[in-house]
DNA sequence: GCTATTGTTTGTTATTGCCAAACAGCGTTT
DNA sequence: AAACGCTGTTTGGCAATAACAAACAATAGC
């Protein structure tokens, strides 16, 4: 358990009003809530916001009481960088591009970041319901096609402890709740090379995702796609599945890592020892 | 001028720290590299850091001697939400896509914040050289296209403090470097429609750009393209613009704003007072 | 093996960020 | 119209806290 001493107490309150700014999105946040909510004094949260709006980190509009706090646009460019300093969506773009056309619909690429896969990159699809697929957002690992897939890679035991650390609250009736069942599934990811969330998550949405394998076969990312689960009949799986290996491949490929074949191979046969 | 009181030193000192490892990217920075930088003691830098990487704003890389820090990923959610909360790139991004597609070339929206436009939202060419299309990039006023339609939208007074307030440095042998060329080209932009930069930033690049509107004329964004300068011959310019303006139009109608006619029109009658 | 780094701790000081309360400005109500 | 209630902004004063310097452990490179 970390440690909370070497912390920053002023810091961390500002983190908690830039958090809270962000959920407030367009309409922005006041002043007195944002004092009252982080639980400081108006005085304490006006200097860190006025800090904040120096550096371009909020933005605010309008005058006296109709004041209003957003997210600053120092932000935007602090968010490519993150994704940049990943290595992999500079390369990503332009195969997610490919692959988005070629089957008609919007896929995404998510890094594994702790305990949760984290969507970096997005190719929407030019008529596509637009699900959640706002870019940073983190996916369960025990109820995403992205994060089994993380799962799956890893040593049989940190799949086990993240599991059990993060739980695996249900979120629909068909969100595979016992250890047992996640444990069978992984295996079957294992087999089919590729991950399914089948309305595991959200109803009546359902995704296919495929690894993007390192040098020496650990997941550096995943590539998934995303749809209504009436318009993916079960047989048609494998076929998208096919597509979504294929175009992770060349991804690994141009990073110089192992192919899914490859990787998912070394994998079976590490899981003896 | 703002009062440098009412602000946190150590928050300031934080955001100095993200700052600088931003600009290290890839490679990530070391802590005492960072302290030194700041100026603050390896304790400080220590304490501001665990913080930070507490809250996903940062992510550490190896153990000991080869310890690397680099942005975190919930810098990528905040990026996105900061684009949202501009309430423009939502609707943009698919206009911008037929956009591109109809050209087949690069396109960038921009929004205005104190002094520069920010490019909050890009569709990028399927085989389009990549040039510094960064998100979240900051484009001087006097030598990009969309800072010129900004400014020739905005009063004559506030464009001219602009202008005096940030300087236009000479960027190539192009660069408008007087306050009377400027205005004469402001005067053109207002004219013709559209925002030209015709390798006043960067030698070889030319860029062409146009206004988004509200519902009061205001400019509240623009769109521009950017292609090799060689690629892009003078009399290719007007069709070219014709269509970024079409594009542009239907962003401004869809928010409920004036089309570029309507708003320059109104804009050109408004500098007699 | 040693040296020169690194990141991590530890106390100690006074700087600094916090609170409470008073202020000015605006919108709504009385 | 004049009182109210609500903003965001400012002010002093206190003590918590973030800063420093220095000692520590652990590693990489010679």
């Amino acid at each position: 358990m970390a440690d909370e001493s070497y912390r920053v107490q002023s810091l961390g309150r500002a983190l908690d009003i830039v958090e809270l700014i962000a959920v407030a999105g367009r309409d922005g946040a006041r002043l007195t809530d944002l004092a009252q909510s982080v639980g400081i004094s108006k005085a304490a949260a006006y200097a860190i916001i006025q800090t904040l709006m120096a550096r371009g980190v909020l933005s605010a509009t309008g005058e006296g009481m109709t004041k209003r706090y957003r997210l600053g646009l120092s932000l935007v460019r602090l968010g490519d960088m993150a994704v940049s300093s990943t290595g992999i969506a500079d390369i990503a773009m332009p195969i997610l591009r490919d692959l988005t056309q070629a089957i008609g619909l919007t896929s995404r690429i998510a890094v594994w970041d702790e305990e949760a896969a984290v969507v970096v990159a997005r190719a929407d699809a030019p008529d596509n319901v637009r699900f959640d697929a706002a870019l940073g957002r983190r996916e369960r690992p025990h109820c995403s096609a992205v994060g089994k897939v993380f799962l799956a890679a890893m040593p049989r035991a940190d799949a086990v402890s993240i599991l059990e650390r993060t739980g695996y609250p249900t979120r629909t009736p068909r969100t595979l709740d016992t250890l047992a069942a996640l444990e069978a599934d992984l295996d079957a990811t294992r087999q089919r090379h590729y991950g399914i969330d089948d309305e595991e998550d959200h109803e009546g949405i359902a995704c296919v995702a495929a690894g993007v394998f390192g040098y020496d076969g650990s997941a550096v990312a995943a590539i998934s796609v995303t749809t209504l689960k009436q318009l993916l009949p079960d047989d048609a799986v494998p076929a998208l599945a096919k597509s979504i290996i294929a175009h992770a491949d060349r991804l690994s490929l141009a990073m110089g890592g192992m192919s899914a074949a490859q990787a998912w191979h070394k994998r079976i046969h590490l899981i003896a020892e």
